[in-house]
DNA sequence: TAGACGTAGA
DNA sequence: TCTACGTCTA
């Protein structure tokens, strides 16, 4: 049922449905949903800047997500949850680039979420498409400044 | 055809015959054939101390493997490759004295090996069930002490 | 909590 | 060559 072209692809992915699942991140790669193996931000170029194609809410930052309808994206590098990380602040470029660029061009956005089945197993659970909303700057609970990202579902 | 009980096995995994192959290092872990997900070295508390089970060959690490017959394995930590790592002694510890262990035990020790597909497709080959022939320390091409590890195919 | 022969893409 | 919301076991 997937058709991976191996290009990077703006929008829905022929094959991949809401709701579909995976168990680890490289999966969610060979399908084509979102390609970084590790990055939370996955992006592609595009009319000579970069776009966000998708993303990946795993809990590792400080996000929120409140519904079905809506998230709030902490962007990418120096702000992990885990507190053996080094906390630096975060750079406008890469994946929290791609995102600020979304936000003028409104373009749809992937978003996989990452929770755990009843039986405590891990997975990602493909949400749907949104688009960027807000977006701004703040200083985050460990100190350093991070980007934040408003995006909600695109109907 | 898998049948992966979650429980670690010493010699043969139910439904994995030689010549298997995977494109992942946890597709290994999910059908049993070597839990570790980075480790080369996998192995299992057995009578009061560790045994080796499997080890993955990924030319990572100095190894030497001439024919199907047999393989030179270099020991777990400090040796990468890769210049960028940090170069160390190795320490008779985890993988290390798990293989050790096995020379006096001479348990069977599931093989993979990584290699390249004529289309240069990484992938991760199951070559069968070998034994510990000669174990020894010496000085590695980067300085550094190693654990060098003989191995023969169980016939 | 840390260690380990991971991965793909920029 | 480096970055990145990885992933398992001990």
């Amino acid at each position: 049922r997937f058709v991976n072209t191996g290009k990077q692809i703006i929008g829905p992915v022929p094959g991949v449905e809401v709701g579909d699942e995976c168990k680890y991140r490289v999966e969610l790669t060979i399908i084509g949903l979102h390609r970084q193996t590790r990055a939370g931000i996955d992006f592609v170029m595009h009319g000579g800047r970069i776009l966000a194609t998708s993303i990946v809410a795993s809990g590792s930052y400080e996000d929120k997500i409140s519904n079905e309808m809506s998230i709030i994206y902490t962007g990418q590098g120096g702000n992990y949850m885990l507190p053996r990380k080094k906390a630096y602040d975060q750079k406008l470029k890469r994946g929290n680039l791609a995102l600020k660029n979304s936000l003028d061009e409104q373009n749809p956005i992937r978003l996989i979420h990452r929770l755990y089945s009843s039986d405590g197993q891990r997975k990602y659970v493909y949400k749907g498409l949104f688009v960027v909303t807000k977006c701004f700057r703040k200083r985050g609970t460990r100190g350093k400044l991070v980007w934040e990202f408003h995006l909600r579902l695109l109907l």
